[in-house]
DNA sequence: CTGGGGAGGGGGCCC
DNA sequence: AGGGCCCCCTCCCCA
């Protein structure tokens, strides 16, 4: 009996040493990170210092050209030129502000040629170099890009700031920038929930919520190594999960909008847009998937799609969206409540500023905050949603989504839980619909990301699909492989033809389609 | 009603 | 044998 005692008790002892042990590996590995994300706020807020700083640049442009404008109308009209120029103005300021959504007062910028010095009240007011109007948000991202020049790097490495700074809090106070020194209040200091910092886009909310964890997301980095983040932080390259029973978490999504001044292929990074899967959460590993905020309807994305690629923005211009990092400060205790207000990036915004959102915002819809665009069903016979506050591990629990916004999904079978024969393991983050394998999902993403790597060599139609260039290329060679066999009627598409047929057998086309 | 683009599903081939 | 990839089919939607 006393063996027995002396033996639990050295069982005891053990135990506790090997647990000892374990506490300071953890603690060691939540330093060794902990100086890692330090180190990318640091980053990220000299950039943002830049930015601010090239902000002032622009708006001390915008002071002395109003002044020369002044003057110049002072001679050249008699109708009174404050009037004009205050309109002139505050159309400027109207239009930066309806495309970017987020410049704050005092930060209205614009950049206009030299020499350039008068405004014609019929003048669309573009970009005058890109010729693009500056509703879109790639314009006036390029402006930003261009303006702050080769220098804003040297510029930032001199400016060491205090690491704590990077954890001011925005909450709340949509398309307000994060740090506007002089002319932007203060975020209310009060919650002290999350902040990112985006380059020229500071209007972006995440939300989460765990333990304390200081989360840099390297979003949108054009022209940086984005893939080194996941590999950095130990998670493998996306591709099929290790096992069915592991328990697939998301971690996050990288995405890079960028194209080439030459027109060619817009990279949007596609290589990224995929999940890394971990099988466990490590406390000092979470990773936020990142979730657009407003619904990303067709009709975004469309029209993203259309301005980018069809309307050539991008390509012609080359124009670069950065979004060097986001930095996330998650607080106990934070409730749930994520701010379901898609009126802040609501309608209005421009379809640029839907491509940010879907990368940084975490907010409105609870359900889907914090995942990543994709990850893998956990809980296959599960529907409902729910990212469960952190366990008592600090572990993020994630169930999987099924959007029932997603109308078309349903329609088509969609969703994680549609009632098709394959098992849809793999879930788009964004809309949470569900696919039977990673190909699928993949492409579907493409939706979201505005990729199309299909371009058409006879005009400018990219697509995001091989088959629908293929099919489109019909349109210049003129092949209408499908006849009717009742009239004489080609088509290009299949469907159109067997849409055509309902013609001649009198069947109802609504009927048809129900 | 047609043209045509967007997007999902699934089959087949290859590794 | 299983997964990835390519391709095609199909349907939806809009102009």
């Amino acid at each position: 009996m006393a063996n027995c005692m002396v033996f639990h008790t050295q069982i005891a002892s053990i135990m506790e040493v090997l647990a000892n042990a374990a506490v300071a590996e953890i603690c060691k590995l939540v330093d060794d990170d902990y100086a890692v994300f330090r180190l990318e706020i640091t980053q990220s807020q000299k950039e943002n210092r830049a930015l601010r700083r090239k902000l002032q640049l622009l708006e001390l442009k915008v002071s002395r050209e109003r002044a020369e404008r002044t003057t110049q109308e002072r001679v050249l009209t008699s109708r009174p030129s404050s009037a004009k120029i205050l309109d002139r103005y505050r159309g400027m300021a109207r239009v930066t502000l309806s495309g970017e959504g987020h410049l704050t007062e005092g930060h209205r910028s614009f950049v206009k040629p030299v020499g350039h010095n008068t405004w014609r009240d019929d003048q669309p007011i573009t970009d005058e170099r890109s010729g693009t109007s500056t509703k879109n948000i790639i314009v006036i991202e390029s402006v930003d890009a261009e303006a702050a020049g080769p220098g804003v790097k040297q510029e930032r490495s001199e400016r060491e700031e205090d690491p704590r700074h990077s954890r001011e809090i925005q909450t709340g106070a949509p398309h307000v920038a994060t740090e506007v020194p002089t002319t932007t209040a203060p975020a209310p200091p009060n919650t002290q929930r999350s902040i990112m910092e985006v380059s020229g886009t500071p209007n972006a909310f995440l939300k989460s919520e765990t333990d304390t964890k200081t989360l840099t997301h390297r979003l949108l980095h054009t022209g940086s190594d984005h893939r080194s983040d996941p590999e950095r932080l130990g998670q493998g390259r996306l591709g099929c999960p290790p096992a069915n029973d592991s328990e697939y978490l998301p971690v996050f999504h990288q995405r890079t909008v960028n194209s080439r001044g030459d027109g060619d292929t817009l990279d949007t990074g596609v290589d990224d847009l995929s999940c890394f899967y971990t099988t466990e959460m490590e406390p000092v590993n979470i990773h936020l998937g990142l979730e657009r905020q407003t619904d990303l309807s067709k009709g975004d994305w469309n029209q993203y799609s259309s301005s980018v690629y069809s309307e050539g923005c991008l390509d012609k211009k080359g124009v670069v969206i950065v979004v060097d990092e986001v930095t996330v400060k998650m607080e106990d205790d934070v409730p749930l409540t994520l701010n379901a207000d898609k009126t802040q990036l609501g309608e209005g915004h421009s379809q640029g500023r839907d491509v940010l959102d879907y990368r940084e915002s975490l907010d409105t819809n609870p359900n889907v905050a914090t995942q990543s665009p994709l990850h893998i069903l956990r809980d296959r016979d599960s529907v409902s949603t729910s990212m469960g506050p952190s366990d008592s591990h600090g572990r993020f629990v994630f169930d999987q989504v099924l959007n029932s916004k997603d109308q078309r999904a349903k329609a088509q079978g969609g969703g994680a839980t549609s009632g098709n024969g394959k098992e849809k393991r793999f879930l788009c983050m964004s809309c949470n619909k569900g696919f039977s394998c990673l190909q699928n999902v993949e492409t579907h993403q493409r939706v979201h990301t505005g990729e199309k790597p299909f371009s058409c060599t006879q005009c400018h139609m990219r697509f995001a699909q091989a088959g629908n260039l293929k099919i489109h290329q019909r349109v210049h060679t003129g092949v209408k492989p499908f006849s009717c066999t009742q009239c004489h009627m080609r088509f290009s598409h299949s469907y159109s033809l067997k849409r055509h047929q309902r013609v001649h057998t009198g069947e109802n086309s609504t009927a048809a389609i129900v």
